[in-house]
DNA sequence: TATGAATGAGATTTCATTCAT
DNA sequence: AATGAATGAAATCTCATTCAT
């Protein structure tokens, strides 16, 4: 599959080390027939994107607080497991950063990951009769906390990423747990 | 100042679309001078990269926690007024992770920044005697967390980034003030 | 064909006065076509000497004595009507010295030549019953009579090559009808 | 001195392997400077090949036969100890091949030292009364065999320089000694 | 569907040379 | 006599893309 070998050289070498050859010869197809499937280098890349983000994909969970440490759980593991899947999401998102069509998909995927965990978040705000509309910042937050956690476990050998997201878990239970913190900020408050 | 021009044009088009010949037109010089003053395209990324790292700096702050929330206004200041620089930094993170000399010049920086969130982080939690042994997991989600809102304002224009900095703050405060969530996962508990 | 191409390009205006763009155009065809087949300058550089050395075979003879002394005519006539192959030849010569690449095409076509003349020198003493064992030497010393013989008549216009490669001759038929001159070398005399 | 530096330089890596930059930094003075002394890059060549020119000298010598003999040690010598020149030397008539300027320095010095060698085979032919016009071509042929040799012992590192030599020497004296081998080819018999 | 030769634009880098100091 | 910043041209090589087969 052409795309299990661009996913394995992107990952591997980086985006703009990585042209169409190399990942045809990694497929063990001739060079045209990457751009006959894909298009171009960019939609080869859209896909390969396409396919992160599932794998990224987190499990639902019945009970609020529960899929919530689940969550993060399940993102350790991940840091643990797929450094692949994360080293080439990172990058893309800085290809995204100077290439709308990357960028737009990027934008989409980043878009629907946020609104997991808010979903996870409006769930535990509810479950104590919170206002859920802190649920975006707070879900921009922890979601982007767990963005520069990957990012420090990558590029960080000496990066300790568990403990780290066990710290970033203690900070969402502290504020679920005493949200009156939220009250100097905003006008929600108990 | 040819660093200037690279700043401007490598923050505007990205790394791989801009070519050293772009960044010696916007500087008014010729291509061969950039060689002669910085050895290679990556040798004058990494002073750039350099000059980025100085101009995210954080004043230094008397008070422990108000220096923490000094911190996340000066962030938020970051984030309206000095978009071309994060645009570049994150950009960097992308291309060092697959650039030994560009990483490396990441990774530097990287910790420098973490080492300073840390230093409040361990400010903090002296002046209400928690064990600053948890500190560098703290750094580690806090920076984090600003990392991967800095990565979401870029990436989607709709994103509140004022507030998902406020949510930060109030998970951060939350947990300095209810250290007992950290109990769970550690031995260092009240 | 872009070897031919090459061949006349390099052979006329010298190894780094042909630029690859030189020899595309003289070819025909874009520039880019030159590395998709040779992989780089170098690539090309050991196909073209590799087809000079065929250029440069001396045909089979059964009767030593007279094929000996017609690979001296033949290497007369080289002289004469491939002046472009022995200008590449040496040119090439000088290029290997400082690129290993290179150097390992010319270290091989040297062997090859220079076995052929030795393979005629052995056919001769043979012939003789004298001792085969001094046909290396001689050939060395013979082959490099050849090559240096090529040399001046390259550098040198009014050098008379054809007089020079007949005293070549008349020294080694000399040698091998009076063998007792080798003696005071060696330890393989009458 | 400018000049050692330059020797040096272009004997290790070669003619088009050496830049401006590496002689004056190998000489410790700015680049500038050596244009200011040698006007050009081939200025300063020519001036190295002038040098190696000397270097490469062989002594005169009273008696005829003698010299000869000891012109070939003096040839062993050099091959032995000054690898250096003669590296230098062959480099540069290949370059001299298609730059009319260091071209012109190399026919010089090859027809400098082919004379110091005509002159020791007139001594050896008059000694025994053999017609010297015969002189040149056998120089030719003696000086190319030097020639060759050299080329040989710089390309191939298994090659016996020292037997090639004796073998070159060996075959001059049977030719000296019995010089109706000439007869063939000219109208100057005994 | 699939191939791979061919293209043409562009990237990084090198370098002899010049010139103000 | 000496420096070294600056230039501009050119070289090698890469690569996404096209197209005839």
């Amino acid at each position: 599959m052409i795309l299990e070998a661009a996913f394995r050289t992107l990952s591997q070498k980086g985006y703009e080390n990585t042209s169409v050859k190399d990942i045809a010869d990694a497929a063990g197809v001739a060079q045209g027939l990457v751009h006959y499937h894909f298009g171009s280098k960019q939609g080869l890349v859209l896909a390969v994107l396409a396919k992160c983000c599932v794998e990224m994909q987190l499990p639902d969970h019945g009970d609020a607080l529960g899929g919530a440490l689940e969550a993060f759980e399940h993102f350790k593991a991940m840091l643990r497991n797929r450094r692949d899947v994360d080293r080439l999401y990172i990058q893309l998102i800085g290809v995204g950063l100077h290439d709308s069509q990357v960028g737009a998909g990027v934008l989409e995927d980043l878009r629907h990951q946020r609104g997991k965990v808010e979903a996870i978040t409006r769930g535990v705000l509810a479950e104590r009769s919170l206002p859920v509309d802190r649920a975006p910042s707070i879900a921009g937050a922890v979601w982007g906390g767990t963005l520069g956690i990957m990012v420090q476990a990558l590029v960080d050998p000496e990066f300790d990423a568990d403990a780290a997201v066990d710290a970033l878990a203690a900070m969402s239970i502290a504020l679920a747990t005493h949200p009156q913190h939220l009250a100097g900020h905003g006008q929600h408050q108990a």
